[in-house]
DNA sequence: AACGATCCCTGTTGGC
DNA sequence: TGCCAACAGGGATCGT
C-alpha cells in the first residue's frame, strides 16, 4: 500500500520531471477519480495552461501548487500508482487519470481499486482538504511531548491513533505495526495509557521504520499493490518484522507473530516483546 | 468530542 | 475444477 515511503518515492521520481513543466492536456478516464472537485470536468479545466511550480508532500498526499492560487493535489489511495510514459506508449488498464506536459513525459494515474483521486484545489479548498492533515510524520515529526499531548486522555488503541491522520500524517496499516514492533508497544494499548518512555520509543521509532522504507524503495505486496514509479517491486516486504506475519516467529524474541483486527484493519504484533 | 462502524471499489484468495 | 463469498484498506461519513 502507498504509504509514506511509497508517496515519497514517487514524488522523488515525479518531481525533476514534471517541476517547471507545462500542463497542456488533463484527460480524466473515470470521473470517479476527480471526485474531490465538484464536477469531473473542473480539474482540466483548472490545470490546463498552468505551469507546475514544485512537487511536495504532506503526510500520504501530493501538493503541486501551479500558481494563481491553484494547486495540484494527488492521493494513491490504496492500489494508486504515478508513473510516466512516453506520449502514445500503450497503456495498462486502470489508466484512469492522464496528465501532459509539454516537451515532457506525461504522469499516467492507474489506480484499479479508485480509493485515490486527484485534485485541482483553490487557496481555500487546499485549506480545507488540508485541515485534517497533520504534521508529517517525516518531515515534521512532533515532539514527544506533543506526541504525549495528543494521546493523553485517549481510551482508543494506540493503532488507531497512529492510524489517525490529524494527528500524524504518513503512517497506515504496515508502518504503523512495525513502527509498535519496534517501540514494543501492543497495537491495542489504549492510547493514554502509555507511559513517557513509550512515548518516547514510539516517537524514535517513526523515523527508522519510515526511512528503513524509503531505503528499499517501499513495500510491494504484490502485482496489484504499490509498484515504484519505473514498475519495479520495493523490497522492503522480505523485512517487515510484524505486517503479514502471522504465525511466523518474531526476528527479536522468536514468538509467535499473532494477527488481531484493530477498528476493522488487520493489525500483526508479538506478544512476547510487545505490550 | 471521541469512538467505532460502514461504505466505497476491484483483484485476489480461500473454501466448498 | 469452478464458482462465489470473503478479504484487503485510506479516508469520508454517520450514528451513538
Amino acid at each position: 500500500m502507498p504509504e509514506l515511503p511509497e508517496v515519497e518515492t514517487t514524488r522523488r521520481h515525479l518531481a525533476p520531471v514534471v517541476e517547471g513543466a507545462v500542463i497542456t492536456a488533463v484527460e480524466v478516464r473515470r470521473d470517479r477519480m476527480a471526485r474531490r472537485n465538484e464536477r469531473p470536468g473542473d480539474l482540466a479545466e483548472r490545470m490546463m495552461g498552468r505551469t507546475v511550480q514544485d512537487l511536495g508532500r504532506r503526510g500520504k498526499f501530493l501538493v503541486a501548487p501551479l500558481g494563481g492560487g491553484m494547486t495540484w493535489v494527488s492521493h494513491l489511495g490504496m492500489s494508486g500508482r504515478l508513473s510516466l510514459h512516453a506520449p502514445g506508449e500503450p497503456e495498462i488498464p486502470h489508466t484512469n487519470v492522464v496528465i501532459r506536459f509539454r516537451a515532457r513525459p506525461e504522469v499516467r494515474f492507474v489506480d484499479p481499486r479508485t480509493f485515490g483521486f486527484m485534485a485541482a484545489f483553490t487557496d481555500d479548498e487546499l485549506a480545507a482538504a488540508l485541515r485534517a492533515v497533520g504534521p508529517d510524520a517525516l518531515d515534521d515529526l512532533p515532539t514527544a511531548v506533543t506526541l504525549q499531548g495528543a494521546l493523553a486522555g485517549r481510551s482508543a488503541p494506540i493503532k488507531a491513533l497512529l492510524l489517525d491522520q490529524r494527528i500524524l500524517a504518513g503512517l497506515g496499516n504496515i508502518y504503523a505495526d512495525e513502527v509498535l514492533f519496534r517501540a514494543r508497544i501492543a497495537p491495542e494499548r489504549p492510547a493514554g495509557s502509555l507511559l513517557r518512555d513509550e512515548v518516547r520509543a514510539l516517537r524514535q521509532a517513526i523515523p527508522v521504520v519510515l526511512r528503513a522504507g524509503l531505503r528499499h524503495g517501499g513495500t510491494s505486496l504484490d502485482d496489484l499493490a504499490y509498484l515504484l514509479p519505473d514498475g519495479r517491486a520495493g523490497d522492503y516486504l522480505s523485512r517487515l518484522s510484524a505486517y503479514g506475519r502471522e504465525d511466523e516467529p518474531c526476528r527479536r524474541c522468536g514468538g509467535i507473530i499473532e494477527r488481531v483486527v484493530v477498528r476493522g484493519r488487520s493489525s500483526y504484533w508479538c506478544r512476547g516483546c510487545q505490550s
